[in-house]
DNA sequence: CTTATTGCAAAGGTTTTGCATCGCT
DNA sequence: AGCGATGCAAAACCTTTGCAATAAG
């Protein structure tokens, strides 16, 4: 069992190892979810010279391989956030604050076992509510 | 209890009635699930001189207006909804058929009560999975 | 009659592309 | 050494804005 450092999450998926990728991989996982603007403040502040080009062009590949998702959270900008461990958002209305759930998806088809008998590939599971700190203000 | 014409979902919020309108809701209610490409190109099928602009704009109203939802499925163009049943939907990765599960916010609560007990304002829910003619080849 | 909505064209923002150079393996 | 990744600049998309003209209530 291997340790899920970028390099080996790259390695593993028989990736080329990168400066640029391991950092974009680094950020995405030290910010949870961030949308590609932040990740492009983010990865110049290191390595000045990386281009938005790679970043989109890494982003791709890094959807293709199963190791970044693209989470959505309607009204907002496009998030990307690692693909390691399933889970669901519970997501502020009113802050925008997102915590992550874990949830296996044996867990998740339990739960909908009455309406969908299928196998689950993936899913998106986002609840709007109200945090403890916006309710009391 | 009136009945779900574009008209009166207009009426009842307080909006004004414009051609526009009613077609885009209609369009929307017609497709379940749209992109504003699509929504431009039917609309100036009827309107030719309907602008994107207009589109845009209503689509933001009547969001606000919590009419019409905006829906993402990761690596598609976001699409609209009427938000007027609860519900869940079913996409198939292969084909993107999208099916809709009718879904109370009771129930989910239920279903996930042991993660969140707080009050729901909403959610977003997409399960992935092979629908059955996608199975068969 | 009043005020919101529309259409247009321009601007702003985001993502993709092509291609020459660079650098992992 | 070979082939994929990078950086750049341009192009392609997508969405918003400002404003004058129009139409809904």
């Amino acid at each position: 069992m291997r340790k899920f450092t970028s390099r080996n999450l790259l390695k593993n998926n028989k990736l080329k190892v990168t400066p640029q990728r391991t950092l974009l991989l680094d950020i995405i996982s030290k910010y949870g979810h961030i949308d590609t603007d932040s990740i492009v403040t983010e990865i110049t502040s290191t390595l000045p010279s990386v281009s938005v080009a790679t970043v989109y062009k890494n982003l791709s590949t890094l959807i293709e391989n199963g190791i970044v998702k693209e989470v959505n959270f309607p009204g907002k900008k496009k998030m990307y956030e690692l693909n390691i461990n399933k889970h669901i958002h519970l997501v502020c209305s009113k802050c925008g604050n997102i915590r992550d759930i874990d949830m296996s998806e044996s867990l998740l088809k339990e739960k909908f076992r009455d309406i969908i008998d299928d196998e689950i590939d993936d899913f998106n599971i986002n609840f709007y509510y109200t945090c403890k700190s916006c309710k009391k203000s």
